[in-house]
DNA sequence: CAAGTTAGATAGCAAGCACTCACTATCTAT
DNA sequence: ATAGATAGTGAGTGCTTGCTATCTAACTTG
């Protein structure tokens, strides 16, 4: 009580610790109220900072956007790492894989990726300072996809069932208006993802696949 | 040139005209600015006439957005229902069909369409006004879709292949950066669509397809 | 401990926003 | 032709925005 006083930090901890209050912050705020409601006072209060501090670390609000996209950019490879970490077999195996995928897109992480995404494409600056993050997205996926399915489908058809799977999922995410979207998936869209899965399971049923 | 003045126009003429130009614009500024850029202002510069003729018609800026909404929500209707117009019966000609539908979605119709719904999330008054017709569009297309196809494909699967079709295709839309979306598909969009279109042909093999 | 540097708070500013109001122009009905 | 209604104008209002300037608090270094 007396050695450990509690305001007691290193400038680099004060510092780390406001910039990621800060981010945490800015991705709530995306998810819970979009892109144009994330005013720097927004994201002040709900980090519970003062925006002159905002403006100490961040020199603009892009800057603190883009600061947060890149944040949440790695979140969501290795969420898509632990997802399709499992190794497949029967089409039941990959209607698992699909559905995982699917909570993890609705993550809040992602959301806020497509938040962003969304707002890049009015704003050129904005889409310029986000490329970078989103090529190194796309191409990790892919490897990551390719260490592990490559001996079930090939470069082309890989690209392409991804293409596809994650696309699918966006668009479902992008559409889903209800409060909570990390419900039931509904009969619809769960018929959708096992008509999928056979898709994937029969694309090259050559080897030992049921 | 003497006996039809063109400063003669009746009062709904009128009324018409600028309500129809206001509509135009503000389809126009949502697909080439953006939600949050698509202030009043900018409507009117757009559609040449003042804020206080915009105020006369629409009393909200949120009422000229949901009338805009409706406004292009039958355009996409009838698109859709030109595009799946032709009969099908090989797989490319599924594939023929696909990149039509790519194509229009990839509308300027179809991309304020989702603006609006992308904005919606975050505003539950938008929300609410937008409900109705997103669910009549939604009918409109399943019943257009069945009409069509429903002997090739059986009421669950019929929903399900639209849902991963369309879904995907705006998933598509949605994180394509690109100042103009309208251009060459690319190699992984087309294998994707061939592999789509294997799938919805391969669903009923039973009938006489190739 | 003192001087210097970094972190954070607070008040305020110019710009842009949705929207209003007093007014003019145009059309319609008697 | 005249009166009343509707369409359209443009300056103005209050509010929010991103951002800055000024100041205090906390930490670091000699």
């Amino acid at each position: 009580m007396i050695e450990t006083s509690p305001a007691r930090r290193t400038q680099a901890e004060r510092r780390e610790g406001t910039i990621g209050a800060l981010l945490d912050a800015t991705v709530t705020c995306l998810t819970e109220r979009g892109y144009a409601a994330t005013s720097t006072a927004a994201v002040c209060a709900a980090a519970g900072v003062s925006q002159g501090a905002l403006f100490r670390h961040f020199p603009t609000r892009q800057a603190l956007l883009v600061a947060t996209a890149e944040h949440v950019a790695t979140r969501n490879v290795e969420a898509f790492r632990a997802t399709v970490g499992s190794d497949v077999e029967t089409v039941d195996d990959v209607v698992a894989v699909l559905s995982h995928l699917r909570t993890a897109v609705l993550s809040p992480a992602n959301q806020t990726w497509r938040e962003l995404l969304v707002a890049a494409r009015a704003d050129a600056d904005l889409r310029a300072a986000l490329l970078p993050a989103r090529e190194s997205l796309q191409a990790q996926l892919l490897d990551t996809a390719a260490d592990l399915w490559v001996d079930r489908l090939r470069g082309d058809d890989l690209g392409a069932v991804l293409s596809i799977v994650v696309n699918m999922l966006d668009g479902l995410a992008f559409s889903a208006l209800d409060p909570d979207p990390t419900a039931a998936p509904g009969r619809t869209v769960e018929r959708a993802l096992r008509l999928l899965a056979e898709m994937v399971v029969h694309l090259y049923p050559q080897q030992e696949n049921r």
